[in-house]
Parts: structure tokens; C-alpha cells; sequence
DNA sequence: ACTGAATAGGCGAACGTTCGCCCGAACGTT
DNA sequence: AACGTTCGGGCGAACGTTCGCCTATTCAGT
């Protein structure tokens, strides 16, 4: 480990006090041109870097962003995750903060985590995603009146700052578009009721419907895990249907709920896109290149992460926030699964 | 923000010094059993909980890893990322250390990212992927002599301390499969001789023909730059060519090529794993999903984490290594598209 | 009763900053 | 000539720890 260069070693080289020196390096001084050249000068030379966590202990703030998620399933990686995590960690770094990583807790120990880097004063505020409804972290950080940001909404009736992506205009324009081309038997593969991302797009679709005048039928919707399994099944069983019922589209809540769905149109003999449109959501890598390719919604993640972490810094200045509440529209990503080959 | 309880308090509600409070703590003291005790209650009481920055200030440490990456591609984002600071960071915790995710810059700012947190004392190591030829970070920290772990092999004369997956065994287990299931024509969809990653792959690949006495023509190895166009194009030349030099078998470097292989076989009409048979590597997301499914291989990307922070925790901690290169075999996974739909 | 070691715990200092207060000199104002 | 102001910069203190050294008491061994 090299010597490393201090305040006073800079001072004694400019002829100044070293405290001086840190506040013309906090640029709070009130010193001659001549003085402040000959510091900047020193500095230069010595390479001095200030030590970061004697600033923190001073100052009481680690200029550290407390980030944490939930696992994903070993089938199921988080597609998203690494752009997600690019952008909150680039936004971050302009401010002059660093983000801290820290593994997901289930039960008492998740809170746990939270409250063992607050009181340890490792970090200054944190980002919380996977929201959930009445999410205890949620409720935890409100109490401490710690500061941070969630990615996603949770119980109305809490007030703080957040992201979220509209998943219900997602699915409205996936319904749209595909009753644009002519679909009225729309079927949808969805989540468990308790899901609060599922509910959301699920709005969607019922809100695009009902504008179009059309009554779902209680068979459109299944509701499963979310797995290719599931959409598998439960596109069999469509199939199965008297042809006055039986769907000509199905929109999944995500991408591998529409390849089971695909597996079983195939399976059937029939043609993915021209005989039964499928949608899915998310745009998970690689499904740009099924065969047929996938007609999905993609989230603005890169937006989502800049916005979170600036939100979150101007709480921790004390600047006042603009929004409270930001919700970004998704993207519909068309492609031959619900146009079929000529796009 | 409530206010903090320091050791003094704890101090004097225990009726001690506040430096007997943190030898005790530290479990380096002699005191009485009573008086350790009544220090250890009151700690409880008050619910003291140790000021890392502090702590970090005097003991010259930050216990904080460094971890940077390059972004991915947009299309095809890094699928193990999540199981890879999953594993890492779960480690470093039960360590009592945490991990610190910096953004990737490239050129000049690239070496100067890893400086700036040396400088400021914010870090104690650093974990280094993607690692390449020459990789100008390790050369860095090692001149600077400073503590860190390496996911990859680089210049071979360069001595630091890594964890690699054995890329060349994995590409062996494949071959082997393939010639076991009485394969003799096998083509390779590979990267650009650049590519470390992509040479050792190969390696594996060379060798594992020559055992079997098979002489591989120049023709069966295709390089490219690992996207589904390539091993597409690759792919129909392949199927034109005669007869008796045309391959039965493809192997790809990465599943993105295979998927483009499978695409470019069925627009031929023939069937993937009856008529060719195809496998990828490195087990993407989904790829099980496909029509047939992909035979690939997979990183225990778990364990690779786990040891990762474990030799440079030992490495901060002053411990020797046990070893300092470590080369995990990963797993072939087989699946249809090497079979044929009989398994 | 005297010595020497072990035991229990106190105390000063230091880690590298930032912050607020102070003070001398120079300057302009009445 | 006495006075307030501004400018330029010094200085002590504090942030919450850990570390090494010191000391007072106890106790066993001669």
C-alpha cells in the first residue's frame, strides 16, 4: 500500500494551513488568486486525492446508494438487471455517489439488512424494487424517515417517492394493436390476483377491451405462476374450444408464459401470427429471434434507472423533487407473432 | 435522521471507559465476566450498533469490494449477471464485507475509475471480469500492488490470482456427446481469433476431434462475431456444400449462433437434431424453451462467485491462498436439439 | 513481608477530514 | 483620527472509532 498523500502534506508544500487547502478544495474559501493557484499547483503535484472516508465521517454521509433485489428464479434470470443496474450506477457516479450492493433477505433478516446499513451509517439512502403491495421495506424506511426511492407502486394509500412503468398503457397498446388487425376473441395468460405488477397490466387489457366495446369471456383469462408451463396448458385448452369461442389472440403478462403459448399453437399444427397472434411482455433477449419472432413491450429501463437515482440524490441534497411520482410509458416492440410472415 | 448511539453512551451506561466498550466488542479485552456482561447488555439496551466509517477511518480499510463490468450489448444482455453478484455479495456478507458497483468506462477513463477508488481509500479490492489479453486493469493493479481477484485468465506470463471456467473442457464434454451419438462431420461456429474466451472454447474442440483420430476441415470452422446473423449465414453455406463434406453436427461458441443455425436448418426443411444435430454454450435464458430445445453448456456461475470472494477476502484478510488459479469444469446440459426428439 | 506476574481497565493519541470562529491587515467612510 | 467592513487565512475542535501503553489491584510463590 502506498503512502498516501493528506491534506497536510499538500498544505506544507503551498506554505498554507491544511485546513486551507480543504476549503479551497470544497471551493469555500475566501483566499488571494496567487494562493489558490499555488494549492491547485500542489495538489496537481502530489496527486492528491481527497480520503474518502474521513470526508464521511466528518461530514456524516457515505455518499453510498443502498441497492438490493430478490433472486430470480435459475430459469428465469433477470433480463433487465445488468442496464438496469449500468444506468442507476452511471447517473450515480456523475453526482458523486456510489451504489452498494447487499444481498435480499426473505423474512425478519430482510428488514434486518436495512436497518444494520443504516445504523451503521453505511449508506445514505437506498433503492428498493420488486415492490410489492404493503411491502415491509416500504414501510420500514417510511417510519425511519430514511431517505430512498422505489421502483414500482405499492399500497395507495403510502405516500413516497417512486418509478414505475405504466404496465397498463403497455397492455393497451398491445390490445390495441391487435385489435387493429381485426382481433375480437383476445385471450390473456396472467398473473395470480395478488400480484401487483400482473393487476396492473391486466387493467390494461380489460380497459383497451372495454373501450372497443367488447365483453371478455371469463375462460379468456387464466391465471397461473407465470411459467412456460402454464401458457402451455392453458393455450391447450383454448385450443379446445367451439370455434365461435376460441380465441385468435393471446396476450401473455410475460414473455415465457407466450412461448408455452407458441409451443402449444405449434404443436396444434397451426401457424403462430397468422393463425393465432401471441404476445408477450418484457421483450426478453432471444425472443427477437423464435420462430416466428415475438411481438412484445419493452420497459424504458435506462430512463427508469436515471430517474430513480436522480430522484434519490436530490433527496439526499435536500433539493426539493419535482415529481414525486414518475410513470413512464413502455414500449410495444411488433413483430411476427401477432402480424404473421409479412410482418 | 435519529440520533446515533456511539460507544460512549454505551460506555457510560455500563460505568466503563468508551475504549473498554470497543475492546470489548472487538473481543479483544480482559475484563471481568461481570463487567463484559454489563457492556454486552447495555449494547443490547441501546441498541449500539458500530459507525462503519468510523471504524473504517481509524483501521485503514473500507470493507468494501470493488466490481465493475463492461455493459452488454442491448439485445443480448448478460444472463448470469444476476446469480453472479447474487453469489458474490452473499459471500462477501458472511465476510462482513460489502460490494461497491462502479460504472465501466473504456480508454483513458477505464484505468482511472479504478484509481479514483483506490485514492480515496473507498475500497480495499477489487473483482475483475471480463478479462482480456493484456487486460490493462490487471496490469494496473498489479504494478500498484493492490489486492484483487481476476474471472478469467489473461496474459499467461502474468502471475495474479484467478478463478476461469474451463471453457475447452466444456467444449470436450460437447464433442465427445456428439461424437458419441456417431457424429464424424462437426462444424464450429466461432469467434474471431481475437477472442480469449472464444480460442480456449475452441481449444477444447481441436482436441477433443483429435482424439477421436478425426481431422477437422478448414471448411467446418466459421468465425464471426457471436450474433444469430452469422451462425445463420455460416449455417446455409454449410448446407450447401457436398454431400459427403457437409456436417451432421454443429457446435457454437455461444447459443445466440446456435439459435441462428437452428433457423437457417428448418428453413432448409430439415430437423433440428434428426437431420443436423446443433449445440450451444453458455445455457442462455430460454433456450430450453425453444423448438427443439438447445443442448448447451452451463457455468456454475454460483460456485465461481463464492470462490471469487473468498480468495480475495483471504487475500484482504492477510490469509494465504490455497490457490491462487482456479479452472472450474462446467456442465453440458443436453437437450433435444442434439438428440432428436426421442431424447 | 517482599517480589513478580497476571488481571482488569483507564487514558491519550491518531486516522484525515470539515466546520465555525477568530484575528490581523487593508481599505473606505464619517 | 476613530470606526466599521471586507478580505485572507489560521486555529481548535469534532466526527466515532481502535490501538498501544500505562497503572492499580490481586494473588501465588518464596
Amino acid at each position: 500500500m502506498p503512502r498516501r498523500v493528506t491534506l497536510k502534506q499538500v498544505a506544507a508544500r503551498a506554505g498554507v494551513s491544511y485546513q486551507t487547502v480543504s476549503k479551497v478544495i470544497n471551493g469555500k474559501a475566501q483566499v488571494s488568486p496567487e494562493t489558490e493557484a499555488r494549492i491547485w499547483e500542489a495538489v496537481r503535484e502530489l496527486g492528491y486525492r481527497p480520503h474518502y472516508i474521513a470526508r464521511s465521517l466528518r461530514a456524516q454521509r457515505s455518499r453510498l446508494i443502498g441497492y438490493s433485489w430478490p433472486p430470480s428464479p435459475p430459469d428465469q434470470p433477470n433480463p433487465i438487471l445488468d442496464l438496469f443496474l449500468q444506468s442507476m450506477f452511471t447517473a450515480a457516479e456523475e453526482a458523486g455517489y456510489y451504489l452498494l450492493c447487499f444481498p435480499h433477505h426473505y423474512g425478519e433478516r430482510q428488514i434486518e439488512s436495512y436497518r444494520e446499513l443504516i445504523e451503521s451509517a453505511r449508506v445514505d439512502g437506498f433503492i428498493v424494487s420488486s415492490v410489492e403491495f404493503d411491502d415491509p421495506r416500504l414501510a420500514f424506511l417510511m417510519e425511519k424517515d430514511y431517505p430512498f426511492v422505489a421502483f414500482g407502486r405499492s399500497n395507495p394509500d403510502w405516500d413516497f417517492p417512486y418509478v414505475d412503468v405504466d404496465g397498463a398503457a403497455g397492455m393497451v397498446k398491445v390490445v390495441n394493436h391487435l385489435l387493429e388487425r381485426g382481433h375480437r376473441r383476445i385471450a390473456a395468460l396472467a398473473w395470480p390476483e395478488a400480484s401487483r405488477v400482473g393487476q396492473n397490466r391486466l387493467d390494461g387489457y380489460f380497459t383497451a377491451l372495454q373501450r372497443a366495446g367488447i365483453m371478455p369471456l371469463d375462460a379468456w383469462i387464466a391465471r397461473g405462476e407465470g411459467r412456460f408451463d402454464f401458457g402451455y396448458q392453458a393455450t391447450l385448452q383454448w385450443l379446445d374450444l367451439p370455434p365461435d369461442e376460441r380465441p385468435t389472440a393471446i396476450v401473455a403478462l410475460n414473455d415465457v408464459m407466450a412461448i408455452g403459448a407458441m409451443r402449444a399453437v405449434q404443436e396444434r399444427g397451426l401457424r403462430v401470427g397468422v393463425d393465432v397472434a401471441i404476445t408477450g411482455f418484457d421483450d426478453y433477449p432471444l425472443v427477437q429471434y423464435l420462430t416466428p419472432p415475438l411481438t412484445s413491450v419493452r420497459q424504458p429501463i435506462w430512463d427508469i434507472g436515471q430517474r430513480i437515482v436522480s430522484m434519490l440524490v436530490a433527496l439526499l441534497e435536500g433539493q426539493p423533487l419535482q415529481e414525486r411520482h414518475v410513470l413512464v410509458e413502455p414500449e410495444l416492440i411488433i413483430r411476427a407473432s401477432s402480424t404473421g410472415p409479412a410482418g
